[in-house]
DNA sequence: CTTGACTCTATACCTAGGTACAGAGCCCAT
DNA sequence: ATGGGCTCTGTACCTAGGTATAGAGTCAAG
């Protein structure tokens, strides 16, 4: 697959795809003798992982720790399971304070729904507490 | 409460105070005669609520957004409530997505705890199909 | 009534993450 | 064997979201 079929199929540009193999995101393109990068299907889903990953605010940086973490599965483990779990504590944050704005917005859903004024701002009020128990207590999705 | 307290509370610079009310994020700051701004302590959790959704992948502008749903709770409502909506379901992708990372790395540090290498890398499997449930939206990119 | 910390506006600059040429070399259907 | 459409490298440019600097005014403790 070359690196045209890739970009359409990942739904993102050509440089995007020269990009991220320059920041070391993707792993280097394994070339034809004229030069042409070679990808396998896989690296389309690796894009799409990148962009989705990013939707949900980490950097590219943060990404690239991710991305390699599998590759690093066994050898000097204690190192990667550091990382993973830090990651780990990372997303529960993050989907604690998502379920905690998806709340304040149902509740405001619903109040627009029955013409009634809310009493007070939930959206902003909820966000105030609920999101610093990094440990899976919290709305379980 | 003046400017240099608001951030210094909020943990973001003076600048970025300012920066946020030229973009309509924050409202237009009382002033005292002298010009200085004048701020209630509400500014301060707001910003904070900012700097969260910022976190969680949300731009300023679509933090505009969600910060005007709450001034308009009953005028224009259906106008709101699509938007709230909208936004809900955003969210909903979110959080499915970052399920779907967290069982990965799950996994993954259970792996590692237990000194055995993967079969296969869950990291990006796991994100190829797990997240277009919230009615049927197909995640544009 | 001065001195040091704070604030004002305006403008310039910076990083992250792309995006767009320019000039050249492939590929392949006609 | 050639023209249209790929791809290559390299460099320049762009947007979002700040961050820093310059030059001037303000406040309050000593």
């Amino acid at each position: 697959m070359r690196i045209g079929e890739v970009a359409a199929r990942a739904g993102v540009g050509i440089q995007t795809l020269r990009y991220y193999e320059r920041r070391g995101l993707l792993p280097k393109a394994h070339r034809h003798p004229s030069g042409y990068r070679e990808y396998e299907t896989l690296t389309v889903r690796l894009v799409r992982f990148i962009k989705r990953a990013q939707d949900l605010g980490f950097t590219l940086n943060e990404i690239s720790d991710l991305i390699r973490l599998r590759e690093n599965d066994r050898r000097r483990s204690s190192e990667v399971r550091a990382l993973a779990t830090a990651k780990l504590e990372d997303i529960e944050v993050k989907i604690n304070r998502l379920s905690a704005m998806r709340r304040a917005l149902r509740v405001l859903v619903e109040e627009c729904a029955c013409e009634v004024s809310a009493p007070s701002c939930p959206i902003i009020e909820v966000l105030d507490n609920s999101s610093e128990q990094p440990a899976g207590v919290g709305a379980e999705v």
